[in-house]
DNA sequence: TCTAATTATTGCATAAATCACAACAATCTT
DNA sequence: AAGATTGTTGTGATTTATGCAATAATTAGA
């Protein structure tokens, strides 16, 4: 037996004082009322409507229990009502996960602009570049760089990084410009620590040529903001993907080098665990992103 | 769909942290739990639960639902034994467990009032902080605050406590007084050893906002007295429900900071061992508490 | 008092939902 | 690397619910 819809049907039957009307309200039989009010007066062992054919009244027992159950229902509908809005709206917590330096340069600025549009949205943004899993520590999102290898997660790409070859003016004077691949690989290059396939690099030239160079790379370190600071500091070249240089080599602090080829670009993706009943906060947040980032990638470092 | 059955099924998923525990427990295939769960989820139309085979967290959605479904299954378990119970006077012996401060700010006006009534009845009064076995230790009745997780016993809500945050006028003077939640991470907070995630307060402003604040937490204590006296002395902030800080604001000794915020309430519970054959001296008693609390609580300290 | 009208209940055949088993997929542990 | 654990998904059998129609019961009106 259902104990909502019984109980919902001896409410009607209450409010409209009959069988037949309560069961015309509810869109079905008289009968199925009659049998779902039956039914709940067996589970509740008590009789709660005295009915002669021509008039009903309530028990004293059913009138205790529809004062205490009719609340229940509103609360319950009211209960659901809520989990379904949002889920309709944005509203509540976005737990976030992703890397420090892709969230300092990229992710602060979206979310500054996405919470002027959602201000009932609260974000609670986790910069970290372990590896995390979005289950169990219970985020509804991670924002992560490159291929995606973890199961059981929906990955939606909202952009690409160009990891760019960059050196400082000081440092250009002292070693020249590179002009191939290959003269970099007399050179210090910095690299991050997570790097794919460390200190190989595939150059693509913009005639199609293809330059594999390996690279001697002395310093490491896994923050890009600290590689950033040393090249600019005129310690070395560094390969780094666009958003995190973009702010020196707008201001000239570093200077692009061989623009003329191109480097394997990675995906910038939005993972979250499951796309069934993807949350309305989930869902409005990813949208904004992929936009904002065509919107806003790529359009100084290119 | 059975709504009852499936949250039922959902709420035990919880409470039991996995599908198959929770199928065990309620007697059903795994398949059954799994089909239920989904099946709510889509009325809901949204995920409650996020699994990964191995692991089971709550969404946000999730989280909520289970806040607020859960005391109503048990008003309504409570609403339907209340029907089967029948009405004696109600005479002997009312042997009960409750907190401490509890006890003595609330129970004893309670129980002199009702004495009153009913003089046939007897109390034997248990005040402890400990965690009692309701059945083991022969009570008839417990007064719970918290959301009960103990299985076999029949929960009935009689009323909330409202968590606030209260500090010293002296402390006031000499830390300023804060004016959003985020301002009280920097200070000392003291709370009560048993609440529920430590460090951690969901405030929720007038128009809605969550602010989760993590606060740091020095000095502890499971004596609601014990704190109240030390943020009286100026020691610290100190976040306790309103019954055992109204004399305090009353008199001037404590002062309510951040009273346009709210923290999540807490349901005051009469717990007691079956709602089968439930006796009258139980239930006429619980009735009262209800009347009584919503008759006494929150006029002082709201 | 009798009849007609209205209303709840019940029998029955059909339709729908549910369940457990099992195969499966994914993940964690040894 | 393999086994163990856990959640999901088909599938057929079982259970349950539903609507229709017949039935029983009560009251208003003649």
């Amino acid at each position: 037996m259902d104990r909502f819809r019984a109980i919902e049907a001896f409410a009607r039957v209450v409010e409209f004082g009959g069988f037949a009307r309560a069961a015309e309200r509810l869109g079905i039989s008289t009968s199925a009322i009659s049998r779902l009010v039956a039914d709940l007066e067996a589970h509740l062992e008590s009789r709660l409507i005295n009915r002669t054919t021509r008039r009903l009244s309530l028990t004293e027992a059913g009138q205790s229990f529809y004062e205490r159950s009719v609340p229940l229902l509103l609360d319950l509908e009211e209960a659901e009502s809520s989990v379904r809005a949002s889920a309709v709206s944005p509203k509540g917590t976005l737990r976030l996960s992703c890397g420090v330096t892709f969230g300092e340069h990229f992710l602060a600025p979206a979310i500054c602009e996405f919470s002027a549009l959602h201000p009932q949205l609260v974000f609670d943004l986790d910069l970290s570049d372990r590896p995390v899993d979005l289950v169990e520590e219970g985020f509804d999102l991670a924002i992560r760089i490159g291929v995606i290898v973890h199961q059981g997660l929906v990955a939606r790409r909202i952009g690409w990084t160009y990891p760019m070859c960059c050196a400082s003016p000081a440092w250009l004077r002292r070693h020249g410009t590179p002009r191939t691949p290959e003269e970099l690989g007399s050179h210090d290059i910095l690299t991050y620590t997570l790097m794919p396939l460390p200190n190989v690099w595939r150059f693509e030239s913009a005639q199609g040529t293809r330059h594999e160079i390996r690279v001697t790379t002395r310093h490491r370190a896994n923050s890009g903001r600290v590689l950033t600071a040393l090249a600019t500091s005129g310690l070395a070249v560094v390969i780094e993907p666009d958003f995190i240089v973009a702010p020196e080599l707008r201001s000239g602090a570093l200077v692009r080098v061989l623009a003329d080829y191109t480097l394997a670009r990675s995906p910038i993706s939005a993972v979250y665990p499951s796309r069934r009943h993807l949350s309305a906060k989930v869902r409005t947040f990813v949208d904004f992103l992929a936009e904002y980032a065509t919107r806003t990638l790529h359009t100084t470092a290119a």
